[in-house]
DNA sequence: TTACAATATGGTATCGGTACCATAGTGGTG
DNA sequence: CACCACTATGGTACCGATACCATATTGTAA
């Protein structure tokens, strides 16, 4: 790989010469400029982005650490990242946790070596130690999707709270009683808020809380299957609705609905915390609905606020609404 | 950020005598070990890997360019390239590229000005300029899943022509006559090869290929639909059976036929390439399954063997096979 | 004609980590 | 006791691009 040294020979000029006509500054003649084009053209030079990055100590990269990049909740919100980040001129680093706290760690490690100049994170537990480790460094950060308790760091997330007891109260409204929470792993905050907001509606319905009807489980299909078989099992006579943590729950449980033979909504009623990723056949499920571009546009943007220096104040939360969108998979029980 | 310079101020010592601690290189007594860690602890410090790659011309970093991350055909596959890679100690940066050539080429370029040690790239055309972007950089690529025409260079892709082939042979063997292709875009090497397939089991059986009735659009769920509801509006009589070409325009005809009304398998049969991402309610669908997995895992392999040095012969081919996966989406047609 | 700004180009040092070579003390062997 | 291997540590230069300062040439106003 040809570096400036070698154009500059080529060209009969300085290196720091070719450096100017890259990136047009200073003074240059026409006649100088074409040779050093030229050079550059025949020996298909690139500049090395490593050494400008070493001497600026600005690499341009932000990183975003998301949990599952197989759910289009994440992709959608990489989006809006993205989009924000370009806006900026930074490129967009995604690195996927699959929600374990160990390939999260390692990532944020690699990515504070590389001089990453802020990072979007989803965190994978509920511990505040990565974000001091970030903060440590003077790298900028901020948390997405799930806010991690005592931490000072700006926090951009939806109202899973709010949106868990609209949620609820909907299913209370059609004359359920008894509701079945399957919900993400427990030490994650959306799943707290979620169960917090559940709670809240039945309490203030004056509908005791049976805590053996909440279950904790995984953001994922499969967790979503079992949980359902196991309230299928456990409780009889069966609930009559099911709350869905996240989509992929809600996944899972229509896949235990239907091995079951039951019907929705006529046998069970179901809702969802996130929208399904796909209409097949067709959209038909009760949800609390998130804008996870918005929740990627506005955490970048956030982020890049703070890496531009053009905002240095205390930190900054940052709470998205949630939209009910109501279907067809709630029956109205007498 | 400390570098390593204030870590050899504060335990007394020589910037080179950190690196001997970092890296556990050389001689080092005890005592001094000790000095330097508890420096590197108190600093927090964490080596810039900028000014190591700077120096050792050599990242540890490969590249994965792919079309739609969104769709877990990429998403499993990109597991496949991070075992391979963590194996020989190598990280992965996921580009997505929306299938747009003109994103796929700020992203190549942005890759070689970082220095990545190696790309795998999922071409979103059919043109070898990219490739030979690359390779003018002496920078390792391998092609994944499409190949390119007049090309010297590394591919992994799995059998497309013979996949098509038994799917559309399955359809006649059940009977159908009338069998619409709807493809991806017509420029991916995919496409063709299945329309290849397709046409060739027609032949073969005699049956006239009916130009009409093969579609290209996108690999994607609305360009599924798209294509489908073109179809059942200009042809009459309906064809019998539909073949997607990959799983999200399976998706996007499912989504037709149920606006449609129609049922599956009484009113019209459906083939797909590539397996549901979601199963639900259930798999029902015949299918032709690749091994996204072992795609990405195959081709990060021969990526890292040109990239360490262990294998530079002749560009290699690797074609995996897939899998005829029979199941209830098809009619048999007395 | 002198003085000074504008134009055009180059030399050197630097970002952070490490290869290479140099230096110096210690211990063991013939 | 001379010699050498081993142990322990440091100085300098370098990877590639560029900021900063220096220099040289040209143009133009006093």
């Amino acid at each position: 790989m040809p570096t400036i040294r070698d154009v500059a020979r080529r060209a009969g000029v300085a290196p720091i010469t070719v450096s100017r006509v890259i990136n047009n500054t200073g003074y240059i003649s026409d006649e100088t400029r074409q040779r050093v084009e030229v050079a550059i053209a025949e020996l298909h030079y690139l500049p090395n982005t490593l050494s400008r990055s070493l001497r600026f100590k600005k690499t341009n990269m932000i990183a975003l650490v998301v949990s599952d990049i197989t759910n289009p909740f994440w992709t959608t919100l990489t989006r809006g990242v993205e989009d924000a980040s370009s806006e900026e001129d930074f490129n967009v680093i995604l690195c996927n946790t699959d929600e374990k706290p160990e390939k999260q760690h390692n990532y944020v490690k690699l990515l504070l070596q590389r001089q990453t100049d802020g990072i979007l994170l989803v965190p994978a537990d509920n511990t505040t130690e990565l974000v001091e480790m970030i903060q440590n460094q003077n790298v900028p950060v901020v948390i997405v999707d799930r806010p991690l308790p005592n931490t000072q760091v700006d926090v951009v997330h939806s109202d899973s709270t709010g949106g868990a007891y609209r949620l609820t109260q909907h299913l209370i409204e059609q004359g359920h009683r008894q509701i079945a929470l399957l919900a993400g792993r427990q030490e994650i905050a959306t799943s707290q808020e979620r169960a917090a907001g559940y709670r809240q509606a039945l309490v203030e319905n004056k509908i005791p809380v049976d805590e053996s009807l909440i279950y904790f489980g995984s953001y994922n299909q499969p967790s979503g299957y079992a949980m359902a078989m196991t309230v299928f099992n456990h409780h009889h006579p069966r609930p009559t609705a099911l709350f869905a943590g996240n989509n992929f729950i809600a996944l899972g449980i229509l896949q235990a609905i239907y091995e079951c033979g039951l019907r929705v909504p006529e046998d069970i009623s179901i809702v969802s915390f996130d929208d399904l990723p796909y209409s097949l056949p067709q959209p038909f499920l009760t949800v609390v609905a998130q804008s996870p571009y918005q929740l990627g546009l506005q955490a970048a943007r956030l982020l890049l606020s703070r890496i531009t220096g053009y905002y240095n104040g205390a930190p900054r939360e940052v709470v998205l609404p949630v939209e009910l969108i109501v279907r067809d998979s709630c029956r109205k029980i007498e």
